[in-house]
This record gives C-alpha cells, sequence and structure tokens, in this order.
DNA sequence: CGCGAACTTGATATTTGTCAACTAAGGTGG
DNA sequence: CCACCTTAGTTGACAAATATCAAGTTCGCG
C-alpha cells in the first residue's frame, strides 16, 4: 500500500483498516497536470477537491505588478482545496510548479465521506490544522530568520513532509524546482537564492544538483535552521523516530 | 445585542435566532488578563477554549536567543485556540500585549454546541479558515512588500476587522500597541517601525497618536497597500459595503 | 549540435539593522 | 500637584543584508 494521502493521515488519526479501504478507493478523475499551469485560480469556486497524487503543486498568489509568493508546496498526499466550500471562493491560486498528478474529487464524495467516517473527517481536519500551523512556521520563518536559515528550514520541512508519504530517504529527496520558485517562496531575489545555496554547500550543510537535494547531516542542518518538527503534529513520531533522526 | 462573537460570525454563516441565543449564552469564566500575560503557553494541552472579549491578546512565537514573531492580533470575537484538540497541544503561545477580557470556555461546551448546531459549527470552522487566509495575507505582505507597505496592509486588515465587531468607525480605532511589538509583528525593528509610521504621517496616509490610528482617506491607503480585503471572506458585505467604504 | 532556460558572477544601489544617545509621555508616591 | 522614574518614542551615524542590473556560463532537451 503506497497511497500518500493514506500514509499521511496516518499520522493524524487512528484509522481502522476500513477507513484505509474506503481512502483507498477514493474515486476521481486523474489527470496529469503540465509545468506552469494551473489546477485552481483564484476567484473560482471549484466544484472539486484537488488531490496531489505525484509531483508538487504550490499555492501562491501574484500581485498586480508581477511578484508572485509561494505560501505553500503541496505534495503527494496533500489537498490543494479541501474547505474551501466554507469561504465561498479561492482567495489565492494553486499552480503546478513542475507538473504533476492530480485527482479530481467531487465534492459530493467528500461530502460523503465526512458524513459517515468519524475518524476519516478528523484526520482531514487534522490536515487542514497542520497547513495552517506550517503557514504560521513559513511566517516566523520569513519574519525572524535570514535567507539562509530560512532555507535551511524549508529544507528541513520538506525532508520531514516527503519521509512520511515514503518520498525522502535518510539523507536526500527529489524536489525539481527552480531557484526562481525557491525566490518567490522566501521573498528574496533569485541572484540571493543562488548566493545562499552556494553558501551552505561551502557549509557542508547542503547539496542540491540537478533537483535532488541531499543532507549531509541533517541534525547540523537541522540546528542550523532552528528546526522544530512539533509544528507539523505528526503524531505517531514514537515509531518513527528512528529512521527520522539518521542513522542508527 | 453588541456580542462581538456574534456580530463576527453573522458574516461567516446564515444564523438563526435561536443560534444567536445559543451564542449569546456560551457559558464561560470571565477574566481580566494583565499585560504581558500568557492566556495559553507553547506546548501546553488547554482543558478551555479561549475567546477574547474586550482589548487585544496576540498568537506569537519565540526563538531561542529571544527574538519573538507576533503571527496574529485577536480581537474581540475571536477565538485563540478553537481546534487544538485536534492537533494535540499548541505549537504557539498566546498572550495579551496590553491586558483584555477573556472568556475560557470548557472544551466540552464546545463539543455540545458543535453538536447540536450545525450553523454555529460551520461558522466557527469558517472563522478557522479566515484565520488562515489572513494568516497567508501576512505571509504575502511579508514577502512581498516593503515595509511602509506591509505597515499599512496591517492597519486597514484592523480597521476592517475591528469594524466587524464594532470597535472602529470610519475612519480610526483604538489600538493600544507599542512600535516595539509592531516590529515583532512585522519582522523589522523598532527602530524602522518608527520611520516607517513617520513616513506614512508625512504622506498623510496615516494619524497614529496615543493608541488611536486615523485614516485620513481609506482609499488612498489601500490603494497604497494594494489592499484587498476578499481575504477576510465577509459575506454579508454587500449590506455593509457603504458604511464599509467610507463616505457615500 | 544548438538553443533556451536555468544558473552563476560582479559591481553597485537600496533597504533595513545596529548601537547609542536623547526626548517625550505616563504613572506613582510624596 | 509636583518630582521622579520608567517606558515608549525619536534621532543620527554607520554596518549588514539584500536588491538591482547586466553579463556571462552551464545544463538539458530536441
Amino acid at each position: 500500500m503506497s497511497n500518500p494521502l493514506i500514509m499521511k493521515l496516518e499520522h493524524g488519526a487512528q484509522l481502522t483498516d476500513e477507513d484505509r479501504a474506503v481512502l483507498q478507493h477514493l474515486t476521481g478523475t486523474t489527470r496529469r497536470v503540465a509545468r506552469h499551469m494551473d489546477i485552481s485560480p483564484e476567484g473560482e469556486r471549484p466544484e472539486d477537491v484537488h488531490l496531489v497524487m505525484q509531483g508538487f503543486a504550490c499555492r501562491y498568489k501574484t500581485l498586480r505588478d508581477g511578484r508572485r509568493q509561494i505560501m505553500a508546496f503541496l505534495a503527494p498526499g496533500d489537498f490543494c482545496d479541501l474547505h474551501v466550500a466554507i469561504l465561498g471562493e479561492m482567495d489565492h491560486s494553486i499552480g503546478t510548479g513542475w507538473g504533476c498528478t492530480i485527482v479530481d474529487i467531487p465534492r459530493s464524495t467528500i461530502e460523503d465521506l465526512t458524513a459517515h467516517h468519524p475518524r476519516i473527517t478528523r484526520a482531514l481536519w487534522w490536515a487542514t490544522l497542520v497547513d495552517e500551523g506550517t503557514l504560521r512556521a513559513w511566517l516566523v520563518n520569513m519574519g525572524q530568520c535570514e535567507a539562509d536559515r530560512q532555507m535551511a528550514h524549508l529544507i528541513c520541512e520538506l525532508h520531514v513532509r516527503l519521509r512520511v508519504v515514503g518520498l525522502a530517504g535518510n539523507d536526500s529527496f527529489e524536489f525539481p524546482i527552480t531557484q526562481e520558485d525557491l525566490a518567490d517562496t522566501l521573498g528574496i531575489t533569485n541572484v540571493h537564492v543562488n548566493r545562499v545555496l552556494q553558501d551552505l554547500r561551502a557549509q557542508g550543510l547542503v547539496e542540491w544538483k540537478s533537483k535532488r537535494v541531499r543532507i549531509p547531516d541533517v541534525e547540523r542542518l537541522r540546528a542550523f535552521a532552528e528546526f522544530d518538527p512539533k509544528y507539523l503534529h505528526l503524531n505517531r513520531r514514537s515509531e518513527d523516530e528512528r529512521p527520522f533522526w539518521g542513522t542508527p
């Protein structure tokens, strides 16, 4: 079983075999979205809920003068717009930075799900609240840290999140993003991103070569970034402690 | 009727008279919390849900070296930690910057409420999702805007939010916060806050004298800040359009 | 192999931070 | 009601972080 949604939600609630079966058979249309396309543009009132199955999407907002801020990376197992129905319409856009596979799930399917499966409902709200916690962590990061710490923190976060869905090894993961996109994420220029990365490489904290990120010493990078994964609220952490924290 | 919680939730769902009556009689212990006190410290697993009734609280996180980032201002009608039970424990702190009145509501009371009043439940989730939208707006603001725009944007947001609960007039409101706290909010130094404020004053965009903020020309400030209140998802906006947008 | 996108580098400008002093405001005890 | 004292706000000189602009260089793909 390698459904990223299930792998993720296991960390947010105690699922039963029945819950897992229900999630495994969530029906929807699977489609491949090419790079630089919008999945769900700002202002729309989406009929479907969108779930990332493979690759990465991102939440972003474009300002009038063309500047762009990326507010979240959406990895496999992440919903793009789960509860947007309550708010009415999207106040930002969802795009694929680099191409990904999406499942479009009718809103009614989700409503069915939450009407009959309380543990799943709870897990879905857990995921939403973790998204909010992640946003808070990004805000702290952006407000209080210099660019090198910010970058390191982001890498640490991605490492943990991708491990949860089986997409990161002990010390590395694929992350096909340009330095320009990173700049729009951290709120700095692409030139500065480049310099910061070189600096991290020179310090031996990060290797980042052609879409693959490697972290030679996870503990050292976490210390540098003052990274504490608590905000991700991965409740089954005890089980995963060993693999998460690297070489035994 | 001037219960700020009801005034706010009216914007998130269609409440009935019965809903309003239930909210009006929400039971809890009212207490006054002095300035610079914590209502709900990081790491705690609070028994009660905390609702601000008067004055301001803030969500914040302190880093090891003492730097602090304020992530939200909590005004009358705002819950501090409504859904924290799902996450397990607080990943940040709630404090009173400047003294406020809080109602401690037992978690069981909230659970009763959501079990029997679907419209209220929906309104409470709406409030949580708006908090998340606000956080996204702050992130965009912080990532893409210079300090003067950030400050202007924050003032525009507070103006709208305080109008909703009847605490702001057409062009002014009370906001008892120090420049130091503002600095921790925008991620800049207090010295820079001071200079930015003087700049805004010189441009005639904002008056801010002894805890009272006045906006001589709301439209002009909004244009300067590129402020669009859509992210606050105030659904009854049509009714309020006139007073919100100033002189007819 | 060639072309466009992504990445890298250098020189310089702007924004913001740091430090340190000073002034104004508000609250308290005499 | 005043003197004092603490806190908040203001100012200036200078340093550091980051942006801007412009020109390479490398990489990956057709």
